[in-house]
DNA sequence: GTCTATATCAAGATAGAC
DNA sequence: GTCTATCTTGATATAGAC
């Protein structure tokens, strides 16, 4: 079954890609692994990069899914909890991109503009997202302040992987909770008092 | 003359890696660009990860410096500001480090600690120099949130250059001085009202 | 200290049989 | 659709002459 081994590959490609890094894991290490050959492999994809692309493909469906915010109602910090969930998630799912992202997107030009495409949502989601909150009254915030804390919301998330794995942090679920308090936090000095106290409270039991 | 040769093999290195990112330079490009031989080079350094671990100690003396604070005297924004400079600097000018950071230090164990060691000491002055502001009543956070904060502030500074390039910024003066003021705006919503604003208008005012 | 020549090896990729 | 065999290329590294 053509479409199966083709699955096959592409799975076994993001499990590889994630434990050892990108650079680390070559075609023949993919073929052998699934106990396939080389040949094989190359009849069901171009080159490595033509993998590559489709892993991103697949990302970039559910980071798209990730990013939808329920934009007609109102967002509380419950709403923004559970989407950092979704986004950290996906986040995990594909890290090996985010290990060697600059090297990755600087070998195919398609890849750096979508993943551009990406960050603007998610730089504009985390705009209004807090400009609803200023508004709401629940958060204070000059405009300055919304746009270079959505920034830095968006270098913790894209980058916190990696600063896990460089303070040596190993477990799964620890880095994902990690990261997402790390961004509840940079939100936590610019909401009204008693939001701030409450999350603080809420963000100190969600690590134990 | 040994010594220059050696030296001149380092600064090259350097400029290629910066410009290229390390996994795309070859030895034998370095050897080019200087228009020596291959086996040159090789009396030298022993490897490649030879060049970069020598890179490494020169990059680790110079953080080293730029993390020393005046710790003696009372710190305010202005000193911050400043230090920010040396540590933008210096990340600027090692910046393959950081482009492929995760990576070079998979493969090199020494590095590893030696960086696990800087990102340690860069925490704890992170953290000292908050705590230093709160006793002097310029800053309000509690001590979630200086940790929090300084942990953050890392991840800003570790990958600032790495956003940057994603996003396709391309002038140096331009990378550095956004990064000082995401660091800075991540510290706005923690200060007093006063300086709070006032940090607001000398940002906008810097990135003119 | 530097060069030329070359060895070694691995990664990416293809041809052609089955 | 899959395999075996093989090619090409380029990267790291060394030997030995000068």
């Amino acid at each position: 079954m053509a479409r199966q081994t083709r699955q096959r590959i592409l799975d076994t490609a993001l499990r590889m890609f994630n434990q050892q890094g990108e650079p680390n894991v070559t075609t023949n290490h993919i073929a052998d692994e699934l106990e396939i050959s080389p040949g094989n492999l190359y009849y069901h994809f171009r080159n490595k990069d033509d993998i590559i692309e489709q892993l991103f493909q697949r990302y970039e469906e559910r980071m798209d899914t990730a990013l939808v915010s329920p934009d007609s109602r109102l967002r509380d910090l419950e709403d923004i909890w559970l989407q950092l969930h979704l986004v950290f998630e996906c986040i995990w799912e594909y890290r090996f991109l985010y290990r060697d992202l600059v090297d990755i997107l600087s070998r195919n030009r398609r890849l750096r503009l979508r993943f551009a495409r990406i960050l603007k949502r998610a730089a504009d989601g985390a705009s209004s997202g807090m400009k609803g909150l200023v508004q709401a009254g629940v958060m204070r915030a000059s405009a300055a302040e919304v746009e270079a804390t959505a920034t830095n919301i968006l270098v913790i998330a894209t980058f916190w992987m990696n600063y896990a794995s460089v303070r040596g942090d190993k477990d799964e679920d620890e880095a994902i909770r990690s990261g997402i308090v790390q961004v509840m936090m940079l939100l936590s000095p610019l909401l009204r008092d008693a939001e701030r106290v409450h999350l603080n409270t809420l963000t100190q039991a969600y690590l134990r």
